[in-house]
RNA sequence: GCCCCCGUAGCUCAGGGGAUAGAGCACCGCCCUCCGGAGGCGGGUGCGCAGGUUCGAAUCCUGCCGGGGGCGCCA
């Protein structure tokens, strides 16, 4: 049901090395030739495997087929000799003159070489949604990162980017709470987050230990969601002091997300009956053992929009949400970064929104369902006294490693730089660590281009704008990672899979590193000197964007 | 019982049907008269098991084994 946005088509305004070539080889051989940068240096630099591929259709050797695409391709502008190797691939080696006039280009361009997208959408990303009185804890930073260098990357090809910060402000637990205020005679108001998920923990045990306690509670439901006044006034001081302290994480976190994106579960509370009724009136919705439910063919269970005593569950705040988000936001792309334990109920919540028609089949939907946070036995992560570890515990165990930006760099990387599918092992010495595959090491890089170019003004200097000289290997092979930069931000943007832009930008610094080791810059001279600050710019450009996509600073000096 | 995800080096993880499967950590060496050593270079008997499709499978299909998650009134 997603495919809708897998064949996004993407055509950049400044014609990348990698787009140049592939469009000039599939006009000669009729199919997209897949190139891939190629596994070994002494491949070249591009490799394709259409002659294989081919050969097998036209019923002759692949080798022979290779040799007439070869002969057929007018590649002598762009690339050295094509070579034939193995079984029949064909290696491209991009000439150092026009891989040097690409990065100079990219070194002009404002985007760093990231091209803007022909046909804008407007995409709703749901993300971060924690829940009111309860502290933001480390399965919370995994949407919430995500999240926010999706809106980036997204919003940097032009697309417009509406954040919605699905907060968990309304449900049962909300009569639970405000009766244990009631019950403790507790001023609400002078709570803070953390006392505040306390009272979450005693009310809980309250509820269970205690029948009459329960029967309160729930009525207490009732009365918050027909508007009790008194219910309602200490249900909005909760959800105040719990967004101050989002805010402060979102802060200390420095993700983009402001009160303009809340879009808490309670706004929806009005849109539920109309919603319910739509589903009822044309027949999807159907009494079942009391409860309305929508039956969809390949579901094993029914999705319960109303309960059996006429309250609405989750599935129908997120029917409301969805046709909110498509009627009133005008999106075409609805994207929901929430744990994988949610894939069945998003599959059920999108195929009953397109049944009802609140999806239509031009606006897509997309679960980035991300794994869970596991501890070292395998288990979900909880402390030792069986809590989850707290947002702000993590972040000032990293700040015991290094200055906070270098420390929320780290954190932030080590979460982003996982695939998404995959539950996680947490560990905090991982997660801080400075060396290696780490956000750290990106900064570092970033920081000795910046060291360098530093110097150079202090030198006298001016700015070198043009990269004219690609002698060396290290030369070539940096340069080469810096011309792929836009074709893996767009392939995010189809993908949503941010630890590909950090294993991009981990190659980039390590070839910024053997370059740097290999190749003076200061102390060359003349034409050498000038080509190189100007590959040592736009290597600091592409880092430098590439960081702030993922969310992270890049700072000049660490 | 049914469904989904996962299983790759000692550990944590990348791998878009293609060439000799790669990083980081850990361990052992080496590299500072050299733009920043949070660095570079060198060191490896690893794709859970068994079939199948294919010229070619870690990747696709089937069945097992192992781990996690989900499956009508919590959100």
């Amino acid at each position: 049901m997603w495919s809708a946005t897998q064949c996004v088509e993407y055509s950049v305004s400044m014609m990348s090395l990698p787009a140049l070539l592939s469009s000039r080889v599939e006009s000669v051989v009729g199919v997209d030739p897949e190139l891939r940068p190629a596994t070994k240096p002494q491949f070249g630099h591009y490799q394709s495997n259409v002659a294989l591929r081919l050969a097998k259709v036209e019923g002759k050797p692949a080798r022979e087929v290779a040799e007439r695409i070869v002969a057929a391709i007018d590649l002598d502008d762009v690339c050295e000799t094509l070579d034939i190797a193995g079984p029949g691939f064909i290696n491209f080696r991009i000439k150092s003159s026009v891989l040097a006039e690409s990065v100079t280009e990219q070194l002009g361009d404002s985007k760093a070489g990231i091209g803007t997208i022909d046909r804008p959408e407007v995409v709703v990303i749901d993300y971060s949604a924690p829940n009111v009185a309860k502290q933001m804890h480390v399965g919370n930073l995994r949407s919430t990162i995500i999240g926010d260098c999706l809106a980036r990357v997204l919003r940097v090809v032009g697309h417009t980017v509406i954040p919605q910060n699905h907060v968990g402000d309304w449900g049962t637990q909300f009569g639970m709470l405000v009766e244990q205020i009631l019950d403790e005679r507790i001023d609400a108001a002078a709570l803070d987050l953390t006392s505040a998920e306390a009272l979450y923990t005693r009310a809980n045990m309250h509820f269970k230990s205690d029948r009459q306690f329960a029967d309160q509670a729930r009525q207490r439901v009732v009365a918050l969601q027909s508007g009790d006044s008194e219910t309602h006034k200490i249900w909005q001081q909760l959800i105040d002091i719990s967004l101050a302290g989002f805010n402060d994480s979102y802060a200390r976190l420095n993700v983009l997300l402001t009160d303009d994106d809340l879009a808490g579960e309670s706004t929806y509370n009005e849109d539920l009956p109309a919603v319910v009724n739509d589903l009822e009136s044309d027949g999807t919705a159907v009494i079942d053992d009391g409860a309305l439910c929508v039956f969809v063919e390949g579901f094993n269970a029914p999705m319960i929009v109303r309960k059996r005593e006429g309250g609405y569950g989750y599935a129908a705040t997120d029917l409301a949400a969805i046709r909110h988000r498509v009627r009133d936001l005008h999106a075409t792309r609805l994207i929901y970064v929430v744990g994988a334990p949610q894939s069945f109920h998003f599959d059920q919540v999108f195929a009953v929104a397109r049944k009802a028609g609140f999806l239509p089949d031009n606006v897509s939907a997309e679960h980035v369902a991300f794994g869970s946070v596991l501890g070292p036995d395998g288990r979900p992560f909880k402390t030792r006294a069986g809590t989850a570890v707290t947002l702000d515990s993590l972040l000032d165990a990293a700040e015991e490693h290094a200055a906070p930006p270098i420390a929320l760099a780290a954190v932030k990387y080590a979460d982003l730089s996982n695939g998404l599918n995959k539950d996680y092992v947490f560990d905090v010495d991982r997660m801080v660590a400075t060396t290696g595959n780490t956000g750290p090491y990106l900064q570092y890089a970033h920081a000795r281009v910046s060291q360098v170019l530093r110097k150079a003004a202090a030198d006298g200097l001016a700015e070198q704008d043009r990269v004219t000289v690609l002698a060396e290997p290290a030369e070539q092979t940096l340069a080469l990672a810096l011309s792929r930069f836009g074709e893996v931000v767009a392939e995010v943007t189809s993908s949503l899979q941010p630890h590909k832009l950090c294993a991009y930008l981990y190659d980039v610094s390590g070839a910024l590193a053997v370059f740097y080791e290999q190749c003076p810059v200061l102390r060359s001279e003349g034409e050498v000197r000038s080509s190189r600050l100007a590959l040592t710019r736009a290597t600091q450009r592409v880092l430098a964007t590439g960081l702030n996509l993922l969310g992270i600073e890049a700072p000049e000096r660490m």
